[in-house]
DNA sequence: CGTCAGCTTGATTACTTTCAATTGTTGTGG
DNA sequence: CCACAACAATTGAAAGTAATCAAGCTGACG
């Protein structure tokens, strides 16, 4: 069996108990712990790469991960995050597939890999497993039309407020209720939006001398969530 | 038993044999036609509403239908296709949301309705129909972050090429070859490639002049795919 | 204290939308 | 069969938006 970190339980014990696998009995949480290895990524890794084939499925146990892709002309793309107890990978890992993003952690991660034999026979035996993997599937289906829609159609203002509130979302405010839990770079903002660092910084202190959103130092502080939401004109 | 239009078989003896239901034994199929009711929708008709709720899954048994979303200021974005044997609705049945989109056949169209109670129960007793299922979520999940990818990065005459070029990968030509082999206005592939319908005429026709493509009346030739493949990833 | 990467600002250019006007096409009723 | 209405396609000019290129600024860190 592999070493993994000491900090980090078996997958029965685990705090987070993913949105997945907690359609998992005691005992196949076993199983899956099985070969389990666990690894630190530090701000800025790359947890695996787009292109590259899949031997298992990622597990995050803590921290925040981004997921992007390459376009032509070597551009990136922000096209989704996960954060802890979420999944990544699995695409890969069930259609025999290279990996179609590249994970990066946006922030100090400890991630869990899983072996595929282990993940593939729970998944032909327990359908519950199955129906949860086809609603998360579901879910970033849903997540990736609306951003689809949001990028075709809407101005850089819009999608940088759309931006923010999806930032929001997933990861949430710090302890005040009102600043953005994530520390991103101006490049970053704007690959999620798909604009240009410029355009984006522009965009950003538009929304700042506007009120909708204040700049301190690298964080974003966002004192009127609906404020913003009206600017992004957001549509679930 | 709901009637059905006398020219359509039973799910048993369906020539589509579905992507999806390929994994279903013979008796499993018969009880999947149990209730099973076919409809005729004539072109530009709509099979279900984006906001409605879910009483089955559809089935296409012949004809082309669109997926598309109306964005806030009520601008229209196809997000997908599909064509004889996909089905439709499955999101909105698996995860008991209202549709995320709205279907519209492109041509006309008979299309199945099958009952909710008898897929769901299908869905738990057979893994492989999970796994189908899966697999096209996989793959509508990958369709759409390159869409994702293309319409945030890519100018009008990129996206305009590859959208031409995914109606190609999914309608195929008509039998000389080369002629798309769909009826789109010109306000439609707009839609598609995320832009207005004047801006596709300039760009559709910029295309024609620069012999990329051939405007024949309405429909699209395309002599040599692969110069349009590389208008569709290149630069101007 | 210098350096380097990330951030910011300005000016210019290119692209796309918008609005407006015209032409073409199709279907329908007299 | 024609006239008309309704809709789709086209073209032009003007306005707006965002990308690009270029240059300075700032702060963290050895």
């Amino acid at each position: 069996m592999k070493e993994g970190h000491s900090q980090i339980p078996l997958c029965a014990e685990c705090t987070n108990d993913s949105k997945i696998f907690c359609a998992l009995s005691l005992a196949e949480k076993a199983q899956l712990s099985q070969n389990k290895g666990s690894n630190f990524y530090k701000k800025g890794q790359n947890i695996f790469y787009q292109g590259n084939y899949s031997h298992g499925l990622y597990c995050i146990y803590s921290g925040k991960v981004k997921l992007s892709k390459l376009g032509e002309d070597g551009k990136e793309q922000v096209v989704r995050f996960a954060g802890s107890g979420d999944i990544l990978g699995y695409r890969a890992l069930l259609s025999n597939e290279p990996y179609q993003a590249t994970a990066t952690a946006m922030e100090d991660c400890y991630v869990c890999h899983l072996a595929k034999e282990n993940c593939m026979s729970l998944i032909e035996k327990n359908s519950d497993l199955s129906l949860n993997i086809i609603k998360q599937l579901t879910k970033d289906l849903r997540n990736a039309e609306l951003h689809l829609i949001n990028l075709a159609q809407k101005t850089v203002r819009e999608r940088i407020s759309e931006s923010i509130l999806h930032i929001h979302e997933t990861f949430g405010f710090e302890e005040d209720g009102k600043t953005i839990n994530v520390s991103l770079s101006r490049a970053e903002i704007a690959d999620i939006a798909g604009t240009t660092t410029e355009t984006a910084i522009r965009t950003l202190s538009q929304l700042n001398q506007d009120g909708i959103i204040q700049l301190v130092g690298k964080s974003i502080v966002v004192p009127d969530i609906q404020k913003l939401a009206k600017e992004a004109s957001a549509f679930t």
